[in-house]
DNA sequence: CGACCGGTTGAACTGCATCAAGCTGAGTGG
DNA sequence: CCACTCAGCTTGATGCAGTTCAACCGGTCG
């Protein structure tokens, strides 16, 4: 089984040309509107929490994470962002969230002024952060409100590609398929981090649905979906 | 000790004048562009998650928050909003939350058209969404990563006035005052709901700041900060 | 080959949930 | 005015999911 990037990864191919309103699921592009274009390599820090927020950034190809630290270790990853999405904002000029690459990755970025003075660019912002509001509140209630293997089957749902972190399609899926490859591009500690959990934990659940069958490991981060359809309904959204 | 609602409430008090740029934290309003007001009742639903997606809200006075069911009942509040927040954002036009009102609170509405079509409030709607953003990455660490006694800490301390979630001021408090009413608007469910516990731990940790006389319950409802640091170093941020 | 890093697995512990009473105060009706 | 009710809250006893601690495994690299 070959693992073809840009058709496994849900975090990998460009930003989808589709656009509909600003409240519909526009993936907006600063590209055209002239942001100057950046390249990182995996595990690169585009900024660090506390710096000065200068610019924005929109993650063009490739997956970057936001993740915030406590004074004593802790950390919590609060974004895992796609193509299209904007990161960078800042409240009172200070990022709130340190960002880092999880692969190679490609990003538009733009000066905070540019930003102010262009109607263009604050719409396609708008556009984005209700997007990515959205995926916070589902993470809230991961976070908050769901089991181990609940968090497990909802990230693994979340990585499957062309889904959106959407739910089951139904028994008559599009693809005809109730199977799929994952590329990961996450340690079990950076999902762990994401999903409020140990590396531990993270392994063990793993472990537990390879056991069941419902997945099949090549390789620490190369997954084998066998059963979406019974990963879906461990995500305590059915 | 009188409990005047708009100088012991952090969810009180009408839509802050200060403002900055678009990245600094001004708190915009829609009342000036023509939007139309709504005044509801304590616990009226404003929109149901799934409802469609129509007008887009700013939260003028009041309390309001936003929440989301599992189908087995668990609940996740996943955002308290104050004066100036912004929500009634949809995606893919369908509300991804409830909005109910947890105090008598007012509300300006606008058609989501007249978002699309004005720059003035799309620039407006950047600038709240960075806000809250930025909350919802902090309380993403607090689901994910604290314990109880934090996540009370962290929610009595987000609820001082004047002091939007902000920290400790340091030990040359500028109110040169070390204590200060509350009033929570909230039963020990919705506090539960949104901090990720349940009731019993939520009353539990309550009673154990009231036996360590960092706090002093007057009501259920109306708690006494008698040592607002002390209480901040329970947060997990220091 | 040995060191090392990320991952897995086991055994013991614990923080919070669950289950089950009891309490308190506001509202109701006799 | 007191008895009753009921909802929201508190407290205690017990259980368990997930953490913690510790050992081990397998692939990779010098």
């Amino acid at each position: 089984m070959a693992y073809v990037e840009h058709t496994t990864n849900a975090h990998y191919g460009k930003i989808p040309a589709v656009t509909k309103g600003l409240m519909g699921n526009r993936r907006a592009s600063f590209g055209e509107l002239g942001a100057r274009s950046a390249n990182y390599k995996a595990h690169d820090v585009v900024y660090y929490e506390g710096d000065e927020a200068k610019r924005l950034y929109q993650l063009v190809s490739g997956t970057v994470m936001l993740f915030k630290l406590l004074p004593d270790g802790r950390r919590q990853v609060v974004e895992v962002l796609r193509p299209g999405d904007i990161f960078g904002l800042a409240h009172a000029d200070e990022h709130d969230c340190t960002a880092e690459t999880l692969t190679d990755a490609e990003v538009h970025e733009v000066e905070m002024r540019q930003v102010e003075a262009s109607p263009e660019m604050q719409y396609q912002l708008a556009s984005c952060l209700t997007n990515q509001m959205k995926v916070l509140h589902e993470h809230a209630v991961l976070l908050g409100r769901k089991s181990a293997i609940e968090r497990v089957a909802s990230f693994l749902m979340y990585l499957i590609p062309d889904r959106g972190g959407v739910g089951c399609i139904g028994p008559d899926l599009s693809r005809s398929e109730d199977s799929c490859d994952l590329q990961l591009h996450m340690t079990r500690q950076e999902i762990a981090d994401y999903l409020g959990l140990t590396i531990e934990t993270v392994s063990r659940v793993v472990s537990d649905l390879k056991r069941r069958g419902v997945i099949r490991i090549d390789r620490s981060d190369k997954i084998h979906l066998n059963r979406i359809c019974s990963l879906c309904q461990m995500t305590g959204i059915h």
